[in-house]
This record gives structure tokens, sequence and C-alpha cells, in this order.
DNA sequence: CAAGTTTTTGACCATCTGGTCAATAACGTA
DNA sequence: TACGTTATTGACCAGATGGTCAAAAACTTG
């Protein structure tokens, strides 16, 4: 009986997601959005609610990309463990050092977040800790493997290679070119390497 | 002759860093910083020239502070360069994950930059490089202890460091804890040892 | 084909933004 | 003490912002 859309939400949010990685949430204006998506501002907020609300849709849609990306990245039984978390670490050098001006939402969520605990920077931890939990498993699967001494702290690690890329974001983003990146992502694969029991 | 101002100019771009540093650029109004520092928005025109030139500064100050605190912190003569270098990961653990809302000026300026060859990227990766300077100095000297092999990549290893502690600086934010963020920082000192020639 | 429901459209608005202007105040000097 | 110079003050502004409203449009079903 009602009036049908005329859009399909996940369109919708794919497009915000671009202005808001390019322009950060308070920076993008409502105006953008409209253009970006082809949607009327009424039809907009009928469908999400506001600008926060289509971010935190934005936000939530990229963390489960993010997440299906490395764990596909780190998942294929093409290689072992190790080898590739080191190629996961190369194409990050690789993605981060080209030149688009995107950031990903979930590191303007956090540096745009205000409180404490606000939806942005809860919803963030949770996304990097379910990031680190597809490092973690994929660590874990080297220490079974004997790539790892079976002391290592495969939850800690997982934690640092999240840190790690979100460092590498930055540089890439400040101008870091693409052969110090490198350079850079393979010196953080030597954490892996020569493990001993010391802690 | 003139009439002389009432402020100290540092002063002014040390409120003004303050409140840069909880809102970042563009969510700072002109009115939180004429409150925070206490001058009059034409005073504040007048002495700086506006909001961007004020950020600026702020990030000049910030930038000399921020490689200032790291010569220091690594500088010292107390402990062998490595020693100082691990000293110095687990200070950056805890402030990190110290609970204000700060975020760096370098960060925030990355983050709100909007073209490759702005003034506040360029600045930013500038201060980068700086810092890469002050960490690959103690790496340098460290490798002269021998405590490096010959080898190895100083420079690289200075920017992976500027990269981790980044990323630590965004996950601290996220509310990772205190205990996770020392952890990785042990962590990131791993490549230090057992650094074998290879690459 | 008409009714009912929801989307869409485009005009509208109160508020706040960074920035400007002209008048006034304060100081050192002559 | 009067003058020249600069700082300060507070009113002012054009533009943009996120958001809202009421009317029109579109589709399905009975």
């Amino acid at each position: 009986m009602p009036r049908p859309r005329k859009f399909v939400e996940s369109d919708v949010v794919s497009s915000a997601s671009e202005v808001f990685a390019v322009h950060g949430l308070a920076a993008a204006t409502l105006d953008d959005l409209v253009r970006a998506t082809g949607l009327g501002k009424q039809s907009l907020y009928n469908a999400f609610g506001g600008k926060r609300e289509l971010f935190l849709r934005a936000l939530s849609e990229d963390r489960e990309e993010a997440t299906r990306a490395v764990s596909e990245s780190l998942g294929h039984d093409d290689a072992s463990p190790l080898e590739r978390i080191r190629g996961h670490m190369l194409s990050m050098a690789i993605e981060f050092s080209s030149s688009d001006r995107r950031v990903s939402l979930a590191t303007r969520a956090l540096v745009e977040s205000t409180g404490d605990q606000d939806q942005l920077s809860t919803a963030t931890k949770a996304g990097i800790e379910e990031l680190a939990g597809v490092y973690a498993q994929c660590l874990e699967h080297a220490r079974e493997n004997g790539d790892l001494p079976e002391d290592a702290n495969v939850q800690s690690l997982a934690v640092y290679f999240v840190a790690v890329t979100r460092g590498m974001e930055l540089l890439g983003r400040a101008g870091v070119g693409r052969g110090v990146l490198t350079a850079v992502a393979l010196d953080s694969l030597r954490v892996l390497q020569g493990q001993r029991s010391e802690e």
C-alpha cells in the first residue's frame, strides 16, 4: 500500500560513508550528503534520523567491511599464518600510502568523539576489539604451527598490530611515502621473530 | 608610544592549544577560544589572524614541545639507549591511557587536513620527521653501543616508533586500558631484540 | 479506479558561524 | 599634559548550518 522507497538503504550508507571518510562527521555538511546520496534532506531524515545517526550507520558498515577484509586477508590457506600477516601488513602499507584523502571512519569517530562513553568511541572500541580478535585467531594458528613460542601473548600482539596499522594510516595521511611505510610494516613484523620467553 | 598588549602571546597560544586538543580545529568555536584565552575576538584576530592561523601557531608550539619532551626522555644518560626507549614507550602507554579527551594537535591536523599540500599536513609531516629524527639519534647510539646489529635500519625503525606511538594514542582514546597499552608498548620493543641481518 | 499510506519535494527557519567595523581606551613620548 | 599609535571592546553581518513542515506524488490493494 505505501509508496515504496526509491533508494536502497545500503547504497545510501555507502555514499554517505564516502563523504564521511573524506570530510569527517562535523565537517561533512548535510548538503554534501544530500548531493552524494541523491536523496532529499527529508528522505534522509526519515530513513536515518539525522547526520549523526547516518554516521553511526556508516561506521558500523565500515566496521563490518574492515573486519571482513582483514578476515579474508588473514584467513586464506595459501600460506602459513605468519606469511599471511606479512602479506597483510605489506598491503596495508600500500593502501595507506595511496593518495586519496580518505580516513577510516573508525579513526574519524575516535578523533571526533567528545565523551568517554559516547556511541562514537564505544562503537570504535568494539571495532578495535573485533579486529584484534581476527589477528589473534591468525596468531593463534601460528602458535599452534610452532611458528610462535608457546608462551607468546597472542592477545596483546593482536592489539599491537591494530595499533601499528592505525599508526601507519596516520603516517600515510601525513604524506609518508610508500617505501618508508613498507619498511615500517616490515619492521613491525620483527616482533614475531625470535620471540623468546621473557615477560 | 603604542598601547601595550595586556596578554602574553605564548600564554594565549597555550590556552588555545588546550581548546584545540579537546575539540579539534573545525569544532572549536571562535567563542571557545575567546573564553579560554580571555581575549576579545578582535584582539585574537589582530594578534594571530584567525582561527586557522592560531591553530597553526598552536600546532607548531605543540610540535616543539613534543620534540623537546621526547628528546629529554631519550637523551638522558641515566641508562642505555635501548633502556631509555623502553622507558619512553612505557610512559607513552601511561600517558595515552589517561582519561582526558585530548588528542595531539598533530593528529588533529592530519585528520582535519583537506588537501595534499596544505599547511596542516605539511607541518605535521615535518613534525613526524623531526620526531623520527630524535628516535633515530637514540637508536644510532644503541647501534654504536653494540645493542643493535651493525646493519639495523635506524631510520625506518625510528619512523616505526612514531607509528606505534600514534597508534597507541588512538587506541588509548578509544578506551583501551592501561594494561593492554603497556603490553603493546612492550611488544613493540621486540623489534629491537634479535635483530638479525636479513632484509 | 479510489483510498490509504508513506515517500518525496522544496520552501522555510532559528541559530550559530567566523569575521569585520567603528568607536573607545591605554600607554609612551615629546 | 597633549599627541600618536596600537589594543580593546562590543555591536554588527552575511552566509551557512542542521533540522522541520506542509503539500504533492507514487504506489499497492481492495
